[in-house]
DNA sequence: GTGTGGATTATCT
DNA sequence: GATAATCCACACC
């Protein structure tokens, strides 16, 4: 598959605690381009981030956490950053969010698109309903089911070694992804008032994968 | 290509 | 009891 992201040297290199402590919307746009790994029966499956959308915590309208609501469900919002947060939605899906800041401050991250670079086979596999490859991950619940994350991968940390899902530092140059970087309003948010409108939603700019938003 | 509506159930009020 | 950080099939252009 021709990478339509952009050309670089590959590394492996982990990202670490200190990546993911900062506020959501700075992580945000900094995981764009970054590559987000798999480890599934002893295979790699990997997506190249595209689009994620910030969540604000505690006076964000559109937030699971929103006025500080704690619920079993939510829990792992308040934990340390590089938590992951998997939820369950529309009786039928899930979605992951990737944990920003610190313990007991509830803002995240939503996943929403990747581009998939490693273990396209298997990929194909879980997402059987995709007709294209720019169809696999192109959406929350999508990213989700072609990397068989669900309720089991709740509040898993990111940066611990053993984990199954991780977040490398990716093959592009950082100038380069910046320079494509474009926000928008965040997507299915209808009744979250004057929050609704506002550009937290970030993705690559002309990027076949990002979703339809 | 675009637009509309149904699926399906955990979670919260 | 209502809602949901969605996806897919199908109709139509």
């Amino acid at each position: 598959m021709v990478n339509t992201i952009g050309d670089g040297v590959m590394t492996m290199k982990r990202m670490g605690r200190a990546f993911f402590r900062r506020d959501s919307i700075t992580l945000a746009q900094d995981l764009l381009g970054r590559r987000l790994v798999r480890l599934l029966d002893g295979h790699r499956l990997a997506c190249d981030i595209v689009e994620t959308e910030a969540y604000l915590g505690i006076p964000d309208k559109a937030a699971h956490t929103f006025g500080g609501r704690r619920t079993a469900r939510n829990e792992a919002m308040y934990h340390d950053g590089g938590h992951l947060y998997v939820y369950f939605t529309y009786g039928m899906h899930f979605c992951m969010n990737v944990v920003a800041s610190t313990e007991d401050n509830p803002v995240a991250v939503l996943l929403r698109a990747g581009q998939p670079v490693e273990g396209l086979e298997i990929i194909r596999g879980l997402r059987p309903k995709a007709r294209k490859d720019k169809d696999l991950c192109s959406g929350p619940g999508k990213l989700c089911q072609a990397l068989a994350i669900d309720r089991q991968q709740n509040d898993l940390d990111l940066t611990s070694p053993d984990s199954v899902l991780f977040i490398e530092e990716g093959p592009y140059d950082r100038a380069s992804i910046e320079a494509r970087t474009v926000s928008g309003p965040r997507v299915g948010i209808g009744s979250a008032g004057e929050w609704v409108e506002k550009p937290l939603r970030f993705f690559l700019k002309d990027n076949p994968f990002v979703s339809r938003g």
